[in-house]
DNA sequence: TACGTTACTGAACACTGTGTTCTGTAACAG
DNA sequence: CTGTTACAGAACACAGTGTTCAGTAACGTA
């Protein structure tokens, strides 16, 4: 949301141009097939341009995505709790929810890699975090916290994308409630 | 395995060249980074032999692990249990564990894409069909069948694939009873 | 408003990889 | 032995990437 001043007003035009291109195209044609001349046509703006404020394609949509960690630490609350449901996805989802157009260009293709590694990433901390936390506390469980929260986060991600797939034929509550029934015993 | 006859000795050595051409370089630099210039100077074939055979390098892919799902529905059992686990997972992790050089070049690749797609299609029509036939037998549960089903595919997957990027830290007999453990209320 | 600075355009260029086509040659099955 | 088929190798058109550079327009500031 906040970006710096970035004081020049021509910089600030390109890049939105640049981005909103991104985003229209993504939808249209998935972003495996955008290509970066695509980008620069539909933006209006000329090749080197493009290269003077991006490395790559990769690298426009990072810079997109880049505060959807910081999205996700808010949605996830810093304070991890120590007793109710490890993790609060009903946030998830209805961010996926409002999102899913740009969302679903991205599934099978080799951007959403990235972008999902910086998810998983950050999620499977968060998660870790909260289950060695209530291990000290006596928590305890027969399978061990790395496989626990590899497995929650891996579990939780995967029905994301089911749930996408499928064009959400359930309410984010509906999620919520049914992944954590699911996972009761994790 | 049975490939059909395939009179021609020369059409059989060629395809063979290409396949191990391929085995090696993906375990080198990654399937992604493998060109079709790369094959065929591996396996020393001409350029229009390679296209002769295969359209793409997706397809000679495809062709290399065509039988995959023939293995998995050996390895899981055609006939769907009724009772215990619904998924026997043990021979996925050993199977994992002893081709983990090939499954880990192809991770974050685009090739996986389409690999996984296929091993996951074929995992969900597995599970459902037994949980639907559970469910007739009158095994309430208070999530839909194909949530369930989603889930369990997904985090099995999810999981294997942790397992995978962490270098296999625990034997699949392990895997396996977690996994059980984890799932226990799914 | 005038100034020096910065960003943008547009075209040219080298480069990598793909997929096709063709001719002559060698290996093949029967 | 003979007709058929696969192969090598080179040439080609094509699409996309990323760089460079000279000329032009917009910018912030004083």
């Amino acid at each position: 949301m906040a970006e710096q001043p970035e004081t020049d007003r021509r910089v600030r035009k390109t890049k939105q141009r640049l981005n909103e291109a991104l985003n229209a195209l993504m939808v249209e044609k998935g972003y495996d097939k955008v290509t970066v001349q695509d980008i620069i046509n539909r933006a209006d703006v000329g090749r080197s341009t493009f290269y003077a404020h991006y490395e790559t394609k990769d690298n426009l949509l990072m810079s997109k995505i880049e505060h959807l960690k910081e999205d996700m630490h808010l949605a996830l609350g810093d304070a991890p709790a120590l007793t109710g449901p490890v993790i609060r996805c009903l946030p998830l989802f209805s961010h996926l929810s409002e999102n899913h157009l740009i969302f679903k260009s991205m599934i099978g293709s080799h951007g959403i890699a990235k972008v999902s590694e910086l998810v998983h990433a950050g999620l499977l901390q968060h998660v870790t975090e909260i289950l060695e936390r209530r291990s000290v506390e006596g928590d305890r469980h027969e399978v061990p916290v790395d496989v626990r929260a590899g497995f929650l986060t891996g579990s939780l991600l995967a029905l994301a994308q089911w749930w996408l797939d499928r064009d959400m034929p359930y309410s984010p509550e509906q999620m919520d409630e049914m992944f954590q029934a699911l996972t009761a015993s994790a």
